[in-house]
RNA sequence: GGUUCGGUAGUUCAGUUGGUUAGAACGCCAGCCUGUCACGCUGGAGGUCGUGGGUUCGAGCCCCAUCCGAAUCGCCA
């Protein structure tokens, strides 16, 4: 039985259709009235149709945005839109069908919603998701999660969907908890991923594991973080090594990005780099590799100076083309020092007439000479200085060379440089110079037993990797520890006692007992992947219904007061309102 | 929690040193218009200048407080 509504859609029709009776519909586009003759376009998901009304009273009620269905014949336009998909073609209304009518007055334009205010878009995100350029940013995600799913599943992937309503995780971020009605005083927390899940399935017989996992982190948001709920592409695979993990996920990797977009994808096996040599080249995890900027350590050079600001510090020199830049190219850097709470930036330039710079001054001629070989400058070239405590430096020398390679323009925008960091350390110290975990407990510390008896324990590494995109930390995974000798081991090191491993891993550290296969996995940013792919500078951008900075649904009105029933189930009392 | 920027018509914004009735564009309403496609032309409606207090003869503008938005730092194993 023919569709009430349409016969074709609103991207369809072409010259071959034309003299065939059809129905279409959509939601009123454009509407223009020159008199005696009147023309509307109709827009659905596949495109807009032009539709040419013989008498104006068939629209007498229509305004735009207006859910319409439209009778008529495809007939041969006389003055063709060579921009319009449809531009040859144009449906004479034999009869006009009211849906579903829409106030005349939009809080915003649908065509130019990435104009407005985003607190405005997200209150009426169902027309901002109207806007063909907002839509199909959802509509390629959809894709994408299609495209991801059958390649694991073509890999002999088992998809399991693992809890939502789980268990606090003792460590990471803030939790979301979620009350109990039938155990009172006790709480659920949604899952920060399904890290546990995923082990206790390798112990399960499951061979190779994956989800398009939503999880959970009750922490504040960035442009490129979204404030509590994310995906992740998450995966672990049993009887496996660290190289078989790292080829899966670039077989995934690269064909999704080679599907999905256009830009030069840097060519698989993507270039690798040990945590230790990413810290000392680019100082940073997550290395920016478009940039050919690189940090160099000249603390050996002023290891005797008498100038007081580099004296006992750390201290990082990049070589950066930057010369002939203004005053305030180098006063805005500083800022941007200052911002990360650094002293300032020294920069020394390196001219035809030798070296000029306000540091120079308190500088020795040997220092500058040996300045200059070990950062290799050339003349034409400003060599910038950062001296500090050692974890600063570290930290500022990185930003740095992300912001003078983003203001020098030494990133190529048309490239997706893929990178693996490997090697992390397993240890670290913490703020009161205690051994601690420097990223994940359950990771498989190299050497096994024997380094962990016979190393320093700050010289550790673990089979730990991230996956580096132009900068962004796109996925983390590890070699699991699944032995729990070994666990209990790492956990004394890290100073806890004896049955922290049996109390708060109890699952894993359980189940290991049963035998478990050795495994590995890793966990891919599902909502980063969606932004590189679509260009957006905005994590909110490729998520139908997003969360706003405060972390509310500014459609459903949540978070929200619940009734006092509803308290009372759960045993809860509200301390007080804060407003 | 800190810092920066912002909040004026439905939307995007302008608003001079504090001075008459707060403007523009788009949108909306009415009229005109037979090939538009960002249609065009004429006219019109539309404002608690985020909120509260203060200074002043007089506040959109200055001061204080507060709310809201974005970015960012902290945070995010």
């Amino acid at each position: 039985m023919e569709n009430p509504y349409r016969t074709k859609n609103c991207g369809e029709l072409t010259e071959k259709n034309i003299g065939e009776m059809v129905k279409i519909a959509g939601w009123t586009n454009s509407i223009r009235l020159l008199g005696g003759l009147c023309f509307i376009t109709i827009r659905d998901e596949f495109g807009v149709t032009q539709v040419i009304i013989p008498n104006e009273s068939m629209i007498k009620g229509i305004n735009k945005e207006c859910v319409i269905s439209v009778e008529g014949k495809v007939i041969e336009r006389i003055s063709k839109n060579k921009n319009m998909a449809t531009g040859d073609i144009e449906i004479e209304a034999k009869k006009i069908e009211l849906l579903g009518d829409c106030k005349p007055v939009l809080p915003f334009e649908v065509m130019q919603s990435e104009q407005t205010k985003e607190d405005v878009r997200l209150k009426y995100r169902f027309l901002d998701l109207r806007n063909p350029l907002v839509h199909s940013k959802i509509k390629l995600r959809s894709n994408v999660l299609h495209f991801v799913r059958n390649k694991f599943h073509d890999l002999n992937f088992t998809e399991v969907q693992t809890p939502i309503l789980t268990a606090s995780s003792p460590e990471g971020a803030r939790d979301f908890i979620v009350p109990s009605r039938l155990n009172s005083g006790k709480f659920y927390a949604l899952p920060q991923a399904p890290q546990q899940f995923k082990q206790l399935l390798m112990a399960s017989g499951f061979n190779k594991y994956f989800q398009i996992a939503p999880c959970f982190r009750d922490e504040d948001p960035r442009a490129d973080r979204s404030p509590g709920e994310f995906y992740q592409i998450d995966l672990e695979m049993s009887f496996s090594t660290q190289e078989e993990v790292l080829q899966v996920v670039e077989n995934v990797v690269s064909s999704t990005f080679a599907q999905f977009s256009n830009k030069s994808i840097s060519k698989s096996p993507f270039s690798r780099i040990s945590y230790s040599q990413a810290m000392e080249t680019y100082c940073s995890d997550k290395p920016d590799t478009r940039n050919p900027l690189t940090v160099c350590d000249v603390t050996d050079v002023f290891i005797a100076t008498e100038f007081s600001i580099f004296k006992n510090k750390t201290i990082k020199a990049i070589v950066a083309p930057a010369n002939n830049k203004p005053r305030k190219f180098f006063d805005d850097l500083t800022k941007v020092i200052v911002k990360y709470e650094g002293k300032g930036l020294a920069y020394v330039k390196v001219t035809e007439e030798g070296v000029i710079g306000s540091v120079v001054k308190n500088l020795s001629q040997q220092e500058l000479k040996n300045l200059l070989s070990k950062t290799n400058a050339k003349i034409g070239e400003t060599i910038f200085i950062i001296a500090e405590e050692k974890t600063k430096a570290i930290k500022l020398a990185g930003v740095l060379r992300n912001t003078l390679g983003k203001e020098l323009e030494l990133i190529n925008n048309n490239l997706f440089n893929f990178v693996w960091v490997l090697d992390f350390p397993f240890f670290e110290l913490d703020d009161e110079n205690k051994l601690a975990f420097s990223h994940n407990p359950f990771s498989m510390p190299q050497g096994g037993l024997n380094s962990l008896e016979a190393k320093d324990p700050l010289s550790i590494v673990a089979y730990q990797y991230d996956l580096v995109l132009n900068g962004v930390e796109l996925a983390s995974g590890a070699v699991r520890n699944s032995n729990p000798m070994l666990m209990k081991k790492v956990f004394k090191m890290a100073g806890y006692e004896d049955d922290v491993v049996e109390t708060k891993f109890s699952a894993l550290y359980n189940a290991f007992q049963y035998g478990v296969p050795p495994h590995a996995g890793l966990a891919l940013g599902f909502d980063r992947i969606i932004m590189f792919l679509t260009d957006s500078e905005v994590i909110r951008d490729v998520i139908a219904f997003p969360l706003n900075g405060m972390a509310q649904d500014l459609l459903l009105n949540a978070p929200n007061t619940v009734t006092q029933k509803q308290l009372d189930d759960v045993n809860i009392q509200i301390k007080k309102v804060i407003k």
